[in-house]
DNA sequence: CTCTCACCTATGTAAGACACCTATACTCTT
DNA sequence: AAGAGTATAGGTGTCTTACATAGGTGAGAG
């Protein structure tokens, strides 16, 4: 009964190597606004939208479903139950203006976020130490990881 | 008794006024690595240049010396209480190779992530519908939240 | 007809990240 | 002695989310 949980940010995958997913919380949100601006959509093929969008791993559908309802709760979308549908039931989602408006700030604080990470970026590129393997080498000497226990 | 939690992403701060904060997890983590990897620091110094780094509110003292020695266990930072302080005693941070190796992960993964976010953006500036206050407008009609409670 | 499979929606749970709060101790000024 | 600034640390509740499970519909296969 294995369970090796996808971990939620980074997590090491040898001696020098990590994986790391650097993750905007509720970026869902944003994108699943950006989907339904472009046109009305239900759950499932939204997720199909975001696994595009987002360019990570599986969209987790029973969040999608979750976040879609809150939404709703707020006003921020509108859903009918389509009618002239041959299939199973669809939740046929639309943006509302208050949605619309979330939108708009999310693409702004998504931009000034977008400068941060810029500006890490810059610092990152501007050093010039013998620290960078730049081609995700190993270089794992120097672990000067002992006498931290000695505390006066 | 006032509680008042600042939201943790975004919360609505009038009729189509909204506040959001698109925050990328652990973004501290990369911060500070990259801090130490500018030279070696301790915790309320390192608490300071993340202020000017991050350009959040203030830094939350009991996550970061959390964060640090979480680090240190990992192996990524090692510490050592420095001597000749004058004032109080000090645990001063240095980066080790496994903790630059970390920062490449996190700077490789930072980049993809703000491609990601400037592909959103670009769809988003590509919306040509009357959809957009644009100045932060509040066009809140077509609230159509009737007749979603009628499934056939 | 029944079975499987793709489509579509939904709830439950636990781990992880974080905002907010409180506590301790040292140093220097007033 | 009191107070402010520096420096480190632990506690806790809430939000976000990865993973698991469940139920309903329609089409095609056996």
């Amino acid at each position: 009964m294995r369970v090796d949980r996808q971990p939620r940010c980074r997590c090491r995958v040898g001696p020098g190597r990590f994986e790391v997913r650097a993750r905007i919380e509720r970026f869902a949100e944003p994108a699943v606004l950006l989907l339904l601006a472009e046109g009305r959509s239900h759950g499932y093929q939204l997720a199909e939208d975001l696994e595009e969008l987002l360019d990570e791993g599986r969209v987790d559908f029973g969040n999608l479903y979750r976040l879609l309802r809150a939404l709703e709760e707020e006003g921020l979308v509108a859903s009918t139950w389509s009618e002239e549908a041959p299939g199973p039931q669809k939740r046929v989602y639309e943006l509302t203006g208050e949605g619309a408006a979330l939108l708009d700030a999310w693409a702004a604080s998504l931009r000034a976020r977008s400068e941060r990470i810029g500006a890490l970026l810059g610092r990152y590129e501007a050093l010039e130490d013998p620290v960078h393997p730049r081609g995700g080498g190993i270089r794992q000497g120097s672990n000067r990881s002992d006498d931290q226990g000695g505390e006066p």
